[in-house]
RNA sequence: GGGCGGUUAGCUCAGUGGAUAGAGCGCAUCCUUCACACGGAUGAGGCCGCAGGUUCAAGUCCUGCACCGCCCA
């Protein structure tokens, strides 16, 4: 139980581990198949193996965290599955670099000893991301904790790989990919990232075979001169047609080539001739193909020169380019180089510029995949939020290329396919005692491993249990909500979205929601490798707590836009908020002392203060259940923090008071305070609870409650009993009196020890409002005591405001005057030229004969109180004369 | 080249076509009284990026432009 005397401020690095072990050890997380309950399903975007937690992560988690405690607020059963990815290259990167370290390579190892170290490394730094993401208080069901390589998953992955090869959608051979030289392997489309450089552009001379014309061609890379074959124009190209079917010679090896015809060329880049390198360039090869043309290559899969290539055999390929640059020069045949900017691909892993090569590959075709995971989000099966990703994914799909599933890596799903010596293939989850086709027995499984986002493709349903019909799968699946960044649609949702219709006939989940790309304060994407990258886990243990960075990435995590800028000050801002809270928390049990509370009614009658709070309450749970269901986590935060601090704080705690502190009060309505007290209390704690779980759950245990704990406590019911629109509008008028009296005295400079009674002039209704509640209004604004009159009646020698059509004035001394006429004069000027607005307004025949009756009866029912207004202030004013 | 997002107070951001455009932080003034100084009260501070248009009415809808950022080719 928490202290209630002396000043600590909550301390969240006390609390949240204790609280989550708590939650750990009564299994709360834990969700058994429970055909009684529907179950709401989120499947973690599993992280990579290797990584950290990041503020990336960290945001995505809570949004993932709230809505799984939410949901299972409202009686849903909740599961969240965590895991990890293998990461094939990322993880490849990071043990090659230990392994070089130790001065060995995977190569001298082998690929048996490789994978025991692998398994090893796994086992020594794998778990570290699950003890960050238990540390930001997840909820995860860690019973079901998955990696992409255990057992039952790899069994997925093959079966996955071997229906789709049966079906014809796998093909193999000699195409040309994207080659990371660094990692040795090829990279997806996807995996290449693109940046622009500084570079030239070399104007180099072809002379003309057997003294034909020379031709002049343009190119970025000069060494992959040694490997053309042509030189291609554009058909309609009048400069050239006079070299069409004519040969040219290729400086250095001193080929000759011929000039052809594409329609591919582009006229305009360059000279408007372009050198044909079908084995290091993908137009290049297309051409070639269509032409047949022979496929040269002149580098090795580590980027150098092979040994055919002369002077330059051995050279990486950029000593090579300047090389081969100079002996152009050399030879006279560079006409000019002139700077140029282009983009250069790099491998999203290693940054080492990739390489287009041709070597033996894995494709899956995807058309067939792409038409109905089309559909079904085109129809609205899948929807995404916000909305505009919609287009995106679908844009993405219909133009969707083959997919480049194999890697040369070892680390990974390895291919279960065979090649027998003749060049037969067979697949299969054993290998094969001869070939089926010419009964060989000499017999070696594909080298190659899929592509990690192809097993990672198959996450929603093979964590399930798939290809088994597993109870799980049939309980959880579909899941409900996937949630990620944007980076991610495509390399995840769009496969995922494919491989569960393949693969169950069924969509993998309802909804996806993509949340903002979290940069850092200037606005910058944050990289590990720029060291902008920001560790969740520092602030967390800063003292912030996880609490705290959860609601301050929360209330930012807006569908309006698509980056969330993050700031240490929003971590001391919620750092208050939480005190505040814990504040609040104390005040309320220092005054529940004999309080029991009795079910949901309080003993006695409630009072204007209670309705009032008991009806914003009701507001605030309709405002944020409609938040959380629509995604708007940011209005879902904000509503909580403006009713606690701005509502329930500033105004029903300090009103409370008034009763509470009363020498003489009435038990029953002690008893109605104290429960109104608890009720909003205890109601705020579980709506903030998703949010915020550990402070929610340290407060609501220290409130009588009935459950063993919050999170399997229910979600407030909103309820249209409690509106109270009488009393939300009665206490409006008293709050503008009690801000409008305080107003004054700040304006005036009137210090709080100076006593003044008020005067409010009022109409009936609020004079007998005000009269009956005179004690707040005097408590709240420090008043000594309060006069309340009719409307009209004139006090010569005060200063007066309106509010909510009440005339509150004060007396003043004679030294004051002047300023208080200034101010009188101020809201008189800012009421007439509304005034005038008003009327004019008004006045206008178009205003009052297209406008809905409503808004010119509400703009009639202002310039009433306008002039109420007025002559009020025009009273004052003349008091002061 | 195509697409998307952003541009509102010094900063970070809210803002269903209809009041005098809001919040937090920061700033200024005042207040240590009994939940909280990680607090309370009161203020100052805005050509809502620019130019057109639609409308009785535009921060909000349409068109164009500029700048910042992201994605695709």
């Amino acid at each position: 139980m928490p202290e209630d005397r002396g000043r600590a401020p909550y301390n969240p690095l006390e609390v949240e581990p204790r609280r989550y072990r708590e939650w750990l050890e009564r299994r709360y997380f834990y969700a058994p198949v429970d055909p009684s309950r529907k179950p709401f399903c989120i499947m973690m975007p599993l992280p990579n193996i290797t990584g950290e937690l990041h503020m990336g992560h960290a945001l995505n988690h809570t949004v993932q965290d709230l809505l799984t405690r939410w949901r299972r607020m409202q009686g849903y059963n909740g599961m969240w599955l965590p895991g990890t990815d293998h990461a094939s290259i990322a993880a490849h990167v990071v043990m090659e670099r230990e392994l070089a370290r130790q001065g060995t390579t995977r190569f001298d190892l082998g690929r048996e000893k490789f994978l025991e170290f692998a398994w090893q490394w796994r086992e020594k730094y794998g778990g570290l991301i699950y003890s960050q993401i238990r540390r930001m208080g997840s909820g995860c069901d860690w019973d079901r904790v998955t990696f992409t390589m255990d057992p039952g998953y790899n069994d997925a992955v093959i079966e996955c790989f071997l229906r789709l090869y049966q079906k014809g959608y796998i093909y193999y051979g000699k195409r040309m990919i994207n080659w990371c030289p660094k990692d040795l392997t090829s990279v997806s489309d996807l995996e290449v990232d693109y940046q622009p450089v500084q570079s030239f552009l070399w104007y180099v001379r072809y002379r003309g075979a057997d003294g034909g014309p020379d031709v002049t061609i343009a190119t970025q890379r000069p060494e992959t001169i040694l490997a053309d074959v042509a030189v291609a124009v554009h058909p309609e190209d009048e400069r050239y047609r006079h070299l069409l079917g004519r040969q040219v010679i290729v400086p250095i090896v001193n080929r000759s080539v011929p000039v052809i015809a594409d329609p591919r060329v582009d006229p305009e880049f360059g000279t408007g001739a372009l050198k044909i390198t079908p084995g290091h360039d993908p137009l290049d090869n297309e051409i070639g193909a269509d032409h047949g043309l022979p496929v040269l290559v002149f580098l090795d899969p580590g980027g150098r020169m092979t040994a055919d290539t002369g002077p330059y055999a051995g050279m990486d390929r950029f000593d090579a380019r300047e090389a081969v640059a100079r002996d152009l020069e050399a030879a006279g045949l560079i006409e000019r180089r002139e700077p140029y900017r282009t983009n250069v691909g790099r491998c999203d892993r290693c940054q080492t510029v990739l390489e287009p090569y041709i070597t033996d590959q894995w494709f899956c075709r995807m058309k067939a995949l792409a038409q109905p995971a089309t559909d079904v989000v085109r129809q609205g099966n899948v929807r995404f939020h916000p909305e505009r990703w919609t287009k995106v994914y679908l844009d993405w799909m219909e133009n969707i290329h083959d997919w480049n599933i194999s890697r040369r890596l070892w680390w990974g799903h390895r291919i279960p396919v065979w090649h027998c010596a003749s060049g037969h293939m067979v697949a299969g989850r054993e290998a094969p005692a001869r070939c089926p086709e010419c009964g060989s027995t000499d017999l070696r499984q594909e080298e190659q491993i899929l592509d990690t986002w192809f097993s990672s493709a198959a996450w929603p349903f093979a964590t399930l249990g798939w290809p088994k019909q597993t109870p799980d799968l049939a309980y959880f699946y579909p899941t409900n909500v996937l949630a990620t960044g944007r980076d991610i649609i495509f390399l995840w949702v769009a496969r995922m979205i494919m491989f569960g219709l393949e693969f169950t006939g069924d969509i993998p989940f309802t909804d996806v929601y993509i949340n903002p790309t979290v940069l850092n304060i200037e606005g910058k994407r944050m990289s590990k490798s720029l060291g902008t990258g920001l560790d969740p886990l520092d602030y967390v243990e800063q003292g912030y707590g996880a609490d705290a960075l959860r609601f301050a990435l929360t209330l930012r995590c807006s569908q309006g836009q698509q980056d969330l800028r993050f700031g240490e000050k929003m971590l001391e801002d919620v750092r208050h908020f939480n005190n505040k809270i814990w504040n609040a928390a104390r005040f309320v049990r220092m005054h529940l002392t004999g309080f029991a509370p009795d079910g949901e009614r309080p003993a006695g009658s409630l009072s204007l203060i209670d309705r009032w709070i008991r009806s914003r309450f009701a507001g605030l749970v309709r405002a944020v259940t409609d938040a959380l269901e629509a995604y708007d986590f940011d209005k879902a935060a904000r509503a909580l923090y403006d009713f606690i601090w701005s509502e329930y704080c500033d105004w029903y705690l300090e009103l409370a008071k008034v009763d509470l502190y009363r020498t003489s009060l009435d038990p029953a309505r002690r008893s109605a305070i104290q429960h109104t007290l608890y009720v909003v209390l205890e109601g705020t704690m579980r709506l903030l609870h998703p949010i915020m779980p550990h402070i929610t759950e340290e407060i609501w245990q220290s409130l009588p409650h009935r459950g063993a704990s919050i999170v399997v406590a229910p979600w407030p019911a909103a309820d249209p009993r409690a509106i109270d629109e009488n009393a939300e509008a009665q206490m409006g008028t008293i709050m503008a009196v009690v801000r409008a009296i305080r107003s004054m005295r700040a304006d005036l400079g009137l210090a709080p020890s100076v006593p003044i009674a008020p005067t409010l002039r009022a109409q009936p209704a609020a004079r007998t409002l005000l009269e009956a509640h005179q004690d707040y209004v005097v408590s709240l604004s420090r008043a000594s005591g309060l006069v309340v009159t009719v409307d009209g009646t004139r006090s010569p020698g005060t200063v007066g405001t309106v509010a909510n059509g009440v005339g509150v004035s004060v007396a003043i001394s004679e030294a004051d005057r002047p300023r208080a006429r200034r101010r009188i004069e101020t809201e008189l000027h800012t009421v007439r030229r509304a005034l005038d607005r008003l009327s004019r307004r008004l006045a206008d025949p178009e205003f009052v004969t297209k406008a809905p009756g409503e808004v010119v009866e509400e703009e009639r029912r202002r310039e009433a109180e306008m002039r109420a207004r007025e002559r009020l202030l025009t009273g004052y004013l003349e008091d002061l004369a």
